[in-house]
DNA sequence: ATGAAAGCGCTAACAT
DNA sequence: ATGTTAGCGCTTTCAT
């Protein structure tokens, strides 16, 4: 504290003064807060790290094949917001993995959007000292400190139910990748469901982040396949608004003749016409969620391994409209 | 290093052997390598920082009013991508940190994707000692010592052009709000091309972040005050998919009695019917952009006050399709 | 080619 | 109520 102890106490003084420990009178902390003002200092937080051994920082890592995703768009968010209530900052991890690993002793805990099992960034932060939260289960072997999930699979049987009250009867699935828990649950709530109902399972898997062309090819491949589909759940994020030009092109008129929904819902679902059915997956809670734990796992609030549970909610649109 | 002293060398081999200094004969260098991943050891970044006085970390901030924007996603993902081939790691800004944080020397620079003049953060970013780069002006008085900026102006026109040349004869502007410099450009830009073009200005402002049905009723109230209208460009993002089903809803065909374009390119545009033309800003492409021109600046590669150009592009689709 | 020592800015522990 | 000292883990002199 050289500069503020210009005001003439000392370094102690100064900085107890700045951090309104209780310590020093009102009066010199006003004055040192008066000089510290006068000559813009601003804390060194590296060497206040080094001494207290905790950074003020969490790590935010998200599988970067999404680039283009409000979910996690919103997700960010969601983490940063609860952070900074903490008084926390937010470092993003990409999986360019050499620096990941160094950062460990630069965050106080890391927070995982969807672990894919295919990330070596994630193993590495699981494998790490530092305690992790993910959202959604890992599939891989390593436990994470914290998860925060939902019931996706009662969520998507629910789906399944509205569209067979609708009068849907051959429903499909354009399925996203099992490398995520997500997408995994998704499928095999799917075949329950279509098992319990003794139907026949109509169901094509999409890789992690496909472009809108593979998917809509895979939509026509499914398609003509299995024309007699009368109703269409799009997992992945964005395909269901891709879904519904090639649905019309083949001319089949959506919320008629074929009804239409996504597993993850989005602005503009809402605006399309019809618009789609979708769930809602709260993204923005979930990161808040995240945060949350990890934060009550570095206080001791909560035990290593919690788990715990987010709602997620559904919305019905023109899209699955009850068959007039 | 004291742990890495166990391999029988002193601190300052170790740190010498881990960093690769050259100053290590390679026999030690193997030693010292073995044994701190033996002992899975990670340096701490804090204190490498205290003492280098650089941080190894940039600071973003976004307006936080767009929790959903796939141009902001994209645009972090650009700044990472850069960061991270800089060896850097990502810091987000929330405008809930009252204190700037990024003047607390945890980070070494920090970019502002569009900068609004009524946040106070960016202000305080701004009057903070550390450099700043910009993505588009800055309006307010400070200056940042970098910006990346594109000719949004000339873009506009040129789509103003096309939409005339494609029959539109009354086009009006859905304008974003003037808080940040992109929304101000396109106001001034579309109300030059209607005094070039001798056309009465038919503009309605939308404030920054509205929500979809905010931005309906706006779009309705634009096309029952000016009904003449034959040509809609939507600045904010997500106004034009919001459009649609209302242009639909007053009985116009859209890409046939109206055009309709918009001035933020996103995923789903391109998969509404008709798709939806629009300018291309090329946000992965800023966000690096910015990144790179920080850390020029860094470097003192670029010099204080730099002024970068980011070309952007026009995608043409079935929206503003020339009237058969 | 390697060691020893100093010090980056901060705060907890021990004085006064 | 305030000052002094020590040391967090690292790297940069300066010495060997």
């Amino acid at each position: 504290m050289e500069v503020a102890r210009a005001a003439g106490v000392s370094k102690t003084t100064a900085s107890d003064a700045l951090r309104r420990s209780g310590r020093v009178s009102e009066k010199t902390r006003q004055l040192v807060a008066e000089t510290a003002d006068r000559l813009g200092y601003t804390p060194n937080l590296s060497a206040r790290s080094l001494r207290a051994a905790t950074t003020g920082a969490i790590g935010l890592h998200l599988p970067e094949v999404l680039t283009r995703s409000e979910y996690y768009m919103s997700f960010v968010f969601g983490v940063i917001d609860q952070a900074s209530r903490h008084d926390y900052d937010v470092t993003l991890l990409t999986s360019r993995g050499a620096r990941a690993r160094a950062a460990f002793h630069r965050l106080d805990g890391v927070v995982l959007g969807d672990p894919l099992v295919t990330d070596p960034v994630v193993h590495g932060l699981l494998a790490s000292s530092v305690p992790v939260v993910t959202c959604e289960r890992f599939t891989g072997d390593a436990e994470p400190a914290g998860t925060v999930r939902s019931d996706h699979a009662a969520m998507l049987s629910l789906l399944f139910d509205r569209l067979h009250d609708a009068g849907a009867a051959r429903p499909a699935l354009l399925a996203s990748s099992t490398i995520t828990d997500w997408g995994a649950i998704l499928q095999r709530a799917y075949r329950e469901w279509c098992e319990r109902r003794g139907t026949a399972v109509r169901l094509r898997e999409l890789p992690y982040g496909a472009p809108p062309e593979v998917t809509q090819d895979e939509i026509r491949a499914l398609l003509s396949a299995e024309p007699g589909i009368d109703a269409l759940v799009c997992a992945p994020d964005g395909s269901a608004a891709a879904a519904l030009p090639v649905l019309r092109e083949e001319g089949r008129e959506v919320g008629r003749d074929v009804l239409l929904a996504a597993c993850v819902d989005s602005g503009p679902l809402a605006h399309t016409d019809p618009p789609i059915t979708a769930i809602d997956l709260r993204p923005r809670e979930a990161g808040a969620a995240c945060a949350e734990l990890l934060f009550d796992l570095l206080a001791g609030r909560a035990d290593e391994g919690a788990v715990r549970d987010l709602p997620i909610g559904l919305v019905e649109r023109g899209s699955t409209a009850p068959r007039g």
